[in-house]
RNA sequence: UGGCCCGUGGUCUAAUGGCAGGACACCGGUCUUUGGAACCGGCGGUGGUGGUUCGAAUCCACCCGGGCCAACCA
């Protein structure tokens, strides 16, 4: 694929188009800066991972800095050995932060000042109710909360009180500061969050310097904005916070350009645990051996396993950056490690499960050495090393084979097979004990084949991996499987399961595992393919001295075994027959009214006698009539534009789909423009002076900036365009740039007709009469 | 249950009103001194129903399904 090098496309998520945007409007005058805010209290984990490559990627590619920031608010489980941690793991993976290192801590002296500015404005306050009380005042998801006693202290009152909670005059538990925003908000985080909490706890990089700590709500928007963030990155489940994010900010008086918050959809991995909460059982009850358990998804385990950085990064590149929650096969981080180590890995030979060759036909005592390539033919690599070469050898228990099952190539009893760049020998006779287990097979060679090659040209098919048993080194080999069988981040919440979910063959280790001696020689964090077995490398912990042991890092590809399995019927059946129809199951009639909109017409007689005429006199649809009365508002709006267009189907087709879509979190009362100017546009197309694809530019247009219908088609160039003889020209124009799609169309591919009339209409920006263009192109097309 | 967010082949992800594309997986083939790699080919998708439009994965409505929010965690 990309050889050595992984550089894949350079990526265009949502979060990149938005870094685009700004950095071509000049939002932040060409500015970018993104962070990293890790929380000290555990390892970073393979999610964390994506999040680095996210951020310090986005940095890279637009010029800018990313910061790497310890939100470090809460004392309780953070340490500097965490922090270290995560400086190591972040700078193996190949990411640098320069001179930005940060730590939300250093800002608690600033926070404290934004925090009295709240007080002074009345936006916060301090609670002296128990936390109990303030859970309940907060009401719940369906029930306004209430406002507690001490709602309403005075500024002063609260200004004194949280000087006075810093000095550590309370108990912890005794106050917290408020923000006084809205207890009655739907969203549950604007109902006078917690700001402070009193924590007479030893923080470990500040000791006892603060016995009040800021929340991450109030916390980390400052964090952003004291450091001159740009673009804020975080995961889907703080999409609520950004509300908060944004009201803290603004209220503290951070002007725009300021930070913003964007949330994308952390990564789950498939047979994988990825939160410290489901970790920390494993390692307590030494299900692992440590947070560098190569089974475990940390990225200190995926390093002490052996996976190369590059392969990390490739994996996060693969899987992307989006908003719909997902969980990842975990083949495509084997297929990222696959990829990366084919191309760097020198191959030598190893037998995990030996069984004893003798060659009978092989002088005993006499050795000989054979050249072997370090790399394949097609890996561009250079090196050999010597492999030597006697009568009494190793090969793979696996590769033998009494009652081989039809398409077998490797050794059975009278056959032959190749050993790898030696000669081709044949099995002549099954050693076993008086158990009758097998003990070792006698066998001949072709001392002609030397290297491999028959003189006679013979086919050998089968070539298996084999090391000499006087040279060979002992090790022990580690086989690592995925800790978990099903997807436990998913279901199963209690810590207690977990533990007894993992997969008890997650780990098995070989100890009589024989590989070539060459290997002595080489460096210990060499990452080698041992032929047709795996990818492997000495464990960083237990491998590195004399004794040898060796992580699998991977399993190679094996088409033969799964080629296996999939004839068989029971392990085939992808999903089950009865498949779910889900919702289309039973539909019942929709009445085509909400019933929320329902409600406020019950609420407003004048609205509810509205719709009854719509849907009646006017003729409208209940959808439409149901739409146009939510409330005054829309009503008044809907009436405005009829006083100057009365179509009202036209112009309530404008209202419900066109401008409803431009409308996003706005209101049509924010709107610059007003219902007469929407009339004055319906009524421009329905006179045939724009195209009603050209109207929806210019509606657009006025949703931005309002403006004045007439002008706009004017100022736009947006006069529809109908004449045939220009149209025609164009469409000739449109017709030679695409040569080879016309010959598909006329091969049969209609479909390309959009394509077509879209073409023109981007010629015409818009202003031609796409009905025209269509005739005459299927005219033109066909004859 | 109120609010917010999200539904594209088995999986991940593009298409920003105009040809539904890529990757992984899977299946077949070529080649091969790794049952690896590479190469060639194939299977397979817009949750549903209406609406707007010349044209809808994309805009609108309703429905279905999933996620997040009621810590003095982040």
């Amino acid at each position: 694929m990309s050889g050595g090098e992984v550089s894949p496309k350079p990526g265009t998520d949502f979060i990149r188009q938005i870094v685009a945007e700004d950095t071509e409007s000049g939002r932040y005058g060409g500015r970018v800066v993104t962070r990293f805010p890790p929380e000290p209290n555990g390892y970073m984990h393979i999610g964390h991972a994506k999040s680095v490559c996210l951020n310090f990627g986005v940095a890279r590619e637009f010029g800018g800095v990313c910061h790497l920031r310890y939100d470090d608010t809460n004392p309780e489980g953070e340490s500097e050995a965490f922090v270290l941690g995560f400086q190591e793991d972040i700078r193996w993976l190949g990411f640098d932060w320069g001179d930005h290192l940060y730590f939300a801590s250093d800002y608690f002296e600033r926070m404290y000042d934004c925090a009295v500015i709240l007080i002074e404005k009345g936006l916060a306050y301090v609670d002296s109710e128990s936390e109990q009380q303030i859970r309940e005042g907060r009401g719940t998801v369906t029930e306004a909360g209430t406002p507690g006693r001490y709602r309403e202290r005075s500024v002063d009152e609260n200004v004194d009180l949280f000087r006075r909670m810093r000095d550590g005059e309370f108990e912890g538990g005794a106050h917290v500061l408020r923000a006084k925003i809205d207890l009655e908000s739907s969203n549950m985080l604007m109902r006078d969050p917690v700001l402070y909490r009193i924590r007479h706890a030893s923080h470990y990089r500040h000791g006892d310097d603060w016995c009040i700590y800021p929340m991450y709500d109030y916390a980390h928007c400052l964090e952003d904005a004291f450091e001159d963030v740009t673009h804020s990155i975080c995961t889907l489940e703080f999409e609520n916070n950004r509300e908060l994010y944004d009201w803290v900010l603004e209220n503290v008086g951070f002007e725009e350009p300021r930070s913003h918050q964007y949330e994308f959809a952390r990564l789950d991995l498939q047979h994988a645990v990825l939160s410290k909460r489901k970790i920390i059982p494993l390692v307590e009850a030494g299900i692992v051996t440590g947070w560098d358990d190569p089974r475990l998804s940390t990225v200190r385990g995926i390093r002490r396993r052996g996976v190369p950085p590059e392969a990390l990064r490739l994996f996060c590149e693969m899987i992307g950056v989006a908003k719909a929650h997902s969980v990842v096969d975990i083949g495509k981080l084997e297929y990222a490690i696959r990829e990366v180590l084919n191309q760097s890995a020198p191959r030598v030979m190893a037998v995990l499960d030996p069984i004893r060759i003798v060659l009978t036909d092989y002088p005993d005592g006499e050795t000989e050495e054979f050249d072997a390539p370090y790399f394949p033919h097609d890996v561009p690599r250079e090196g050999t090393r010597p492999v030597p070469f006697s009568n009494e050898l190793f090969i793979e228990c696996a590769d033998f084979s009494e009652n081989p099952p039809s398409g077998f190539r490797r050794l059975v009893p009278g056959g032959e097979v190749r050993l790898r760049y030696a000669y081709v020998i044949r099995c002549e006779k099954v050693v076993r004990d008086e158990a009758g287990r097998l003990v070792e097979l006698h066998c001949t060679h072709d001392s002609d084949s030397r290297g491999g090659k028959t003189v006679d040209g013979r086919r050998v098919k089968g070539t298996i991996q084999w090391v000499s048993a006087d040279h060979a080194l002992t090790a022990e080999i580690r086989l690592y499987d995925h800790l978990f069988g099903e997807v436990p981040e998913n279901d199963a919440p209690e810590n207690q399961e977990i533990v007894a979910r993992v997969n008890p063959n997650s780990l098995v280790v070989l100890v009589g595992a024989k590989v070539e001696p060459s290997i002595r020689a080489d460096s210990p964090d060499t990452r080698y393919q041992f032929e047709r077995t795996g990818y492997f490398w000495r464990d960083p912990v237990d491998g590195l001295g004399d004794k040898l042991v060796f992580n699998r890092i991977v399993s190679l590809k094996d088409t033969w075994r799964s080629s296996k399995t999939k004839s068989d019927p029971d392990l085939r059946r992808g999903k089950a027959g009865s498949e779910n129809v889900g919702n289309n199951a039973i539909k019942v009639e929709k009445p085509a009214v909400s019933e929320s909109r329902d409600a406020a017409r019950a609420a407003a007689p004048e609205l509810a006698a509205r719709f009854e005429r719509y849907s009646s006199d006017l003729g409208l649809t209940l959808e439409q009539a149901d739409l146009l009365t939510a409330s005054l508002e829309v009503s008044d709006f809907f009436e405005k534009a009829l006083a100057v267009h009365d179509h009202p189907a036209e112009v309530a087709s404008w209202l419900t789909t066109d401008l409803r879509g431009l409308l996003g979190a706005r209101r049509l009362g924010d709107l610059p423009f007003e219902g007469e100017d929407l009339g004055h546009l319906v009524a421009l197309v329905a006179a045939d002076r724009l195209s009603r694809r050209a109207g929806k530019d210019v509606l657009a247009r006025m949703a931005r900036e309002g403006g004045n219908p007439e002008q706009l088609v004017v100022e736009m160039g947006l006069e529809k365009v109908a004449d045939v003889t220009v149209l025609e020209g164009v469409i000739e124009e449109a017709l030679n740039a695409w040569p080879e799609k016309v010959a598909e169309y006329q091969a049969g591919k209609t479909g390309l007709i959009g394509m077509f009339v879209g073409e023109v209409m981007k010629m015409t920006k818009g202003a031609a009469d796409p009905k025209k263009v269509r005739k005459l192109l299927v005219q033109r097309l066909n004859g």
